[in-house]
DNA sequence: CTAGGGTTAG
């Protein structure tokens, strides 16, 4: 027995006579992490080792033949260790490397290397490599180095790591070679560092390594991350051999800054196309709204026998299903899913329960999220937002607590899908209680958009004294958005003082913090008469070219979505549409029913404002809907903005007259409007 | 060794 390690730290090592003993692997290892060059000394002068039979690694199968396995050499350790034990025999393998003197083997390094950062990037792994016996690494680590920490989203360490390995300097220097370029080029394009990423491409220029195939294709992915598009053209024409990935990293460049024109062209030139240049189309229609094209493209995929979906394409479709509501190609999509038998991925099972959840099928939504052997936090947070937004807060909070009994941690997502449902459900002290408590029980403190959730709750439940008290006690300064959470709670409960008080506040914001409050302030006008102000608001937002996104509604019918516009003229039966709706407007006021005109903001006269909502694009699909289904029909409708006052009551009295079921989501929540009554009881 | 993915609020 002998004693090593710092003052302050004391091991006892032990002479082996067969096996380690887990006290003593867990002794050594401890001495490794230490004071690793002290071990491995000690370690070098035990002379009598005799390698451990199977028994010693009861989660590894020994090759029996033709390694000797009672004299361990460099060979049967790598052998070891290229099946990727897990940590336990891990840090065996490692106290019989440090034991055997093979600690300055550059392969089993890189090896064990290589196995710590899989254990989720245990320590001994850096440990190793700063440890490594003169004069330097070589170039091998330090590229797993490298590699490992560009695998880790937002590390400056592989920019570190390569300056630190180009100041070495005369035995110790090490060149960088082709790998070492394509994990730094790698790691600039996921943290945000263009301007290392040019150093690096300079770099690369000049030591010939442009043409390597692999260096290549990471500095077009780079420039196409930063949209530098033309840099990543030249870099692409100037190549002399160019695979896939080379047109897809240049595909996604396009793709994911909006220019889907030039992906589709691109796209239509590739020589070969594989399930990720379909999977890059598809998220970039997703990216921009594109929902409908996405799925067409989806469609085309499908006829292409060459390429099959993969999951991230599958859940990009299911996305784009749940934001248009399309239910019945949904549907179709999980059928699909469950008949190539894909493995039930998390992700997978994420995006279904989005998708039921926002096509309005909470139902199914449930079953899918019951069906899920091992919940994570991803489907329990798709699940609880679901419910949130179908104004079930009480099962959302039962879900919620479900999750905490379960050991699944929140996340910040998580706590903003349960404070939403507390909104929507008017569950003032829950919510007050999860908020004030968040960050002792579950680490996570309060951001500015929880307290804007919180606002927002107090405000819809009347509340909105005590919603102005924490305004102005919470930690952080109040934004536009939680301003625009008080103003529209203020114009729910038809506060004009606390309107006005509001709207001084924000005049005192940064102009540049105005953006997207400009809507409602001019809204909020319009709704106090004040037309002088609506007209200059009007002004300045088109000044500013900050026009809100126009009212947008979608209806799927017989597995097609129909797109419509405010006042929209392109669909194709839009003169039958039109006299429906003019049938239908004049079938409500026979029950009474009469426009809203509250919330138009142009300072029109009555009959203008009239038609001004007439024409908001979910009346104009609720009467596509009535005319293309069935009486008695379920109707499913999406908007992308929040439901008018007029368009809501307009709805209610449709589902009286017409006996019909209407189901609404719009920006906020669900509205199911059956018998002339809705859901959320006026609340939104 | 290199390319692609979802959950939230307003």
């Amino acid at each position: 027995m002998r004693t090593l390690g710092t003052k302050k730290h004391k091991f006892t090592a032990f002479t082996f006579s067969s096996t380690l003993t887990k006290p003593q692997i867990h002794v050594i290892s401890k001495a490794i992490t230490l004071n690793p060059i002290a071990v491995s000394k000690h370690f070098r002068f035990i002379t009598y080792f005799s390698f451990c039979s199977s028994n010693t690694f009861p989660s590894i199968s020994i090759p029996t033949n033709p390694i000797p396995i009672d004299l361990p050499n460099p060979r049967t350790f790598s052998i070891l260790l290229n099946q990727r034990p897990k940590l336990s025999p891990l840090q065996q393998i490692h106290a019989q490397v440090v034991t055997q003197a093979l600690s300055s083997d550059a392969s089993l390094t890189a090896s064990l290397i290589h196995c710590y950062l899989c254990a989720k990037n245990h320590p001994n792994a850096r440990i190793l490599f700063d440890h490594y016996p003169s004069p330097s690494p070589p170039i091998k680590l330090w590229n797993v180095m490298i590699r490992a920490y560009s695998k880790m989203q937002n590390s400056q360490e592989p920019i570190h790591l390569f300056l630190r390995m180009l100041t070495l300097d005369g035995p110790m220097q090490v060149v960088p070679d082709e790998y070492t370029f394509t994990f730094v080029i790698t790691s600039c394009s996921h943290q945000i560092s263009l301007i290392y990423g040019e150093i690096v491409h300079g770099m690369v220029v000049k030591s010939g390594f442009e043409s390597n195939l692999y260096v290549g294709n990471s500095v077009i992915n780079m420039y196409s991350v930063f949209a530098r598009m033309e840099d990543a053209r030249k870099v692409f024409n100037q190549m002399s051999e160019r695979d896939v990935f080379s047109w897809t990293s240049l595909l996604g460049g396009y793709a994911k800054h909006g220019e889907m024109d030039r992906a589709c062209e691109l796209f239509d030139m590739m020589p070969v196309r594989n399930d990720v240049s379909w999977a890059v189309m598809i998220s970039g229609f997703l990216g921009c709204g594109r929902y409908t094209e996405a799925l067409t493209f989806f469609r085309n995929m499908l006829c292409d026998d060459r390429v099959n979906p993969n999951e991230a394409v599958l859940v990009c479709v299911l996305s784009a299903c749940a934001h248009l509501g399309a239910l019945d190609q949904g549907n179709w999509i999980h059928l699909y899913i469950d008949k190539i038998g894909i493995r039930q991925s998390s992700n997978i099972s994420t995006a279904l329960i989005d998708m039921y959840a926002k096509c309005g099928r909470i139902d199914c939504a449930s079953r899918v999220f019951n069906g899920i052997c091992k919940r994570d936090v991803l489907s329990f947070t798709s699940m609880i937002s679901g419910l949130s937004y179908h104004g079930l807060g009480k099962d959302a909070l039962r879900v919620f607590y479900q999750m905490l009994d379960e050991n699944v941690m929140p996340n910040e997502i998580t706590i903003l899908g349960v404070l939403n449902g507390c909104s929507h459900s008017g569950l003032v002290e829950e919510g007050s209680s999860i908020l004030a408590n968040m960050e002792s029980l579950w680490g996570i403190a309060p951001k500015i958009e929880h307290y804007g959730c919180y606002i927002d709750l107090l405000g819809r439940a009347g509340y909105l004294e005590r919603a102005l008290e924490v305004v102005k006690t919470m930690p952080m300064e109040p934004d536009i958005v939680i301003w625009r959470a008080l103003l529209s709670a203020s114009r729910i409960h038809h506060n004009v003082n606390l309107g006005e008080q509001i709207i001084s506040h924000i005049g005192q914001l940064k102009s540049s913090d105005h953006h997207g409050g400009e809507v409602l302030l001019s809204n909020l006008y319009a709704s106090l008469g004040r037309w002088e102000r609506v007209t200059e608001m009007r002004k300045l937002m088109v000044d500013r070219r900050s026009e809100s996104s126009p009212g947008c509604s979608w209806i799927e019918i017989n597995g097609l979505v129909h797109e419509f516009r405010v006042a929209d003229q392109l669909h194709p039966q839009i003169v039958e549409i039109r006299n429906k709706l003019n049938e239908i407007l004049k079938r409500l006021s026979q029950i009474g029913y009469s426009a809203n005109t509250m919330q138009v903001s142009f300072d029109l006269n009555e009959e203008e404002k009239e038609q001004a909502v007439a024409w908001h694009s979910e009346k104009l699909a609720i009467a596509f809907g009535l005319m293309s289904t069935e009486p008695g029909t379920l109707i499913r409708i999406v908007k992308n903005l929040r439901t008018c006052e007029d368009c809501h009551s307009a709805l209610k009295a449709i589902s009286q007259v017409y006996g019909r079921e209407i189901v609404v989501r719009d920006r906020s929540r669900f509205h199911t409007f059956i018998e002339g009554d809705c859901s959320c009881k006026d609340f939104w």
